[in-house]
DNA sequence: GCGCCCATGTAACTAGTTACATGATTCA
DNA sequence: TGAATCATGTAACTAGTTACATGGGCGC
C-alpha cells in the first residue's frame, strides 16, 4: 500500500463519528484527540477538498447569515471503505527524532546548568501533558458511564498509552537531573 | 528565533565531532544515533550544500580514482557559533502524532483479533528498538572506558531515555493485550 | 558473475506550516 | 468596546521523501 497523508485518515476517522465542518474538525483535534494527534487549519481545509474531489467525503452547505457559509462534511461509503482498509493495516513505526537527545549528545561544551534548565523545562511540559491526559481520562469516564462500550475501552487504552509515555519521560528527567546535578 | 530545519543542526552537530562526507554522515546517523535520530541521503546532500553556501561548513574534495570524488565537509567557526546558539535554546515539544492510538480509537468496528495483532507487532518492534538501545549502551561503555568523560555521560543519558521510552511502550502493550484478550 | 559497498547527485513530489485576509457574532 | 469565537480560505514556503541515474571496487 502506498503511504498517504495521515491527515486523510484522521479526518475520515473523525467524520466517521459525526459529520462536521473544517472548523469543527480543528476543534475536535484540539479538544478530544490532542493528547495523541494534531492538525492545523490550513491542512484540514486542503485535505477536506481532496477528500471531496475523490468522493471519500460529501459536503452540505449551511447558510449561516453573515458568517461564511458552513460546509458540513460527511463520510461517504467509499470513504468508509478506505478508512476501514487503513484501520486493518499494521502501523509502521515512525523513524525516531528526539530533538532533546540530539541536543544533549552534542552538549559537551554547554554549561551543565543550561542543560539542567532544559531538562527541567522539558519535565514540566511533560507533567502538564500528563495532567491533560488524566483530565481526558476523567472526561471519557464521565461520558462512558459504567456500561463497558467498546469505543470507551479503546479510548481508555489510548489515554493509558499517554500516561505510560509521559510518566516514562518524567522518570527519565528526574534520573537525569540527579546525574547532572552531580556533575556540577 | 525562527525555526529552521533540524537537519541543519544534526549535521552541524555531527560535523562538530569529525569532518566527514555526506555518505559518512548517513552512516553515522544509521549507526551511532539511529536510536534517537534519522536522516536520509537526499536531504543530507541538499542541506550540506546549503550549509556550505551559508559558510557554516567548508568542503574539501578528495580524489578517489574511479568513484565520484569524496567531498569531506568540516564545520567552520560560523557554523560552530550557530550550533552553539542552537544548543543553548530550550527544546520546544513536538505536537504529538501517535498513529497507533489514532487508529485504535476509530477501531470500534475492527475485529479485536486484528487489533491484538497490531499491538503484538508494535510490541515486537519496540522490543527490537530496546535491544538496539542496549547494544548502543554497551558500545558506549566500551569506548568510554572508566574515566567519566562528559561526552560519555551525555550519550549514556540519551541512551537511557530510549530505554525508558521503549520500556514504557512495551509495558503499555502488555497491559493492552491483557485487556483486549479479555474482550474477545 | 553477482551483489553489496562506496559515493554522488537531480527531479519530482508530498506533507505540513506560516503568514495573511475577511468579517459577523457573542459575551463580559 | 474589545476580545474571543465562529467560519472560511489562499499564497508562499519549508522540510522531508521517493524515485531515478551513474559507475567503479571488492569480496565470495
Amino acid at each position: 500500500m502506498t503511504t498517504k497523508s495521515k491527515t486523510r485518515y484522521a479526518l475520515l476517522g473523525i467524520l466517521s463519528l459525526y459529520p462536521m465542518s473544517g472548523y469543527d474538525l480543528k476543534k475536535f483535534c484540539d479538544e478530544a484527540v490532542s493528547q495523541f494527534w494534531n492538525e492545523n487549519y490550513t491542512h484540514i481545509y486542503t485535505v477536506l477538498k481532496q477528500l471531496e474531489k475523490e468522493g471519500l467525503a460529501g459536503k452540505l452547505t449551511e447558510q449561516t447569515g453573515g458568517r461564511p457559509p458552513k460546509n458540513v462534511y460527511h463520510i461517504t461509503e467509499t470513504g468508509r471503505a478506505e478508512l476501514n482498509e487503513w484501520l486493518l493495516q499494521p502501523v509502521e513505526p515512525d523513524p525516531p527524532r528526539f530533538e532533546i537527545i540530539l541536543k544533549l549528545v552534542f552538549s559537551t561544551d554547554v554549561p551543565v546548568q543550561n542543560i539542567i534548565e532544559k531538562i527541567e523545562r522539558y519535565k514540566a511540559e511533560n507533567e502538564l501533558a500528563l495532567e491533560n491526559v488524566k483530565e481526558g481520562e476523567r472526561k471519557i469516564k464521565d461520558i462512558a458511564g459504567t456500561q463497558g462500550e467498546k469505543w470507551a475501552y479503546l479510548w481508555m487504552i489510548g489515554i493509558n498509552s499517554g500516561k505510560h509515555s509521559y510518566k516514562a519521560v518524567i522518570d527519565w528527567c528526574e534520573e537525569t537531573l540527579e546525574i547532572l546535578k552531580g556533575m556540577k
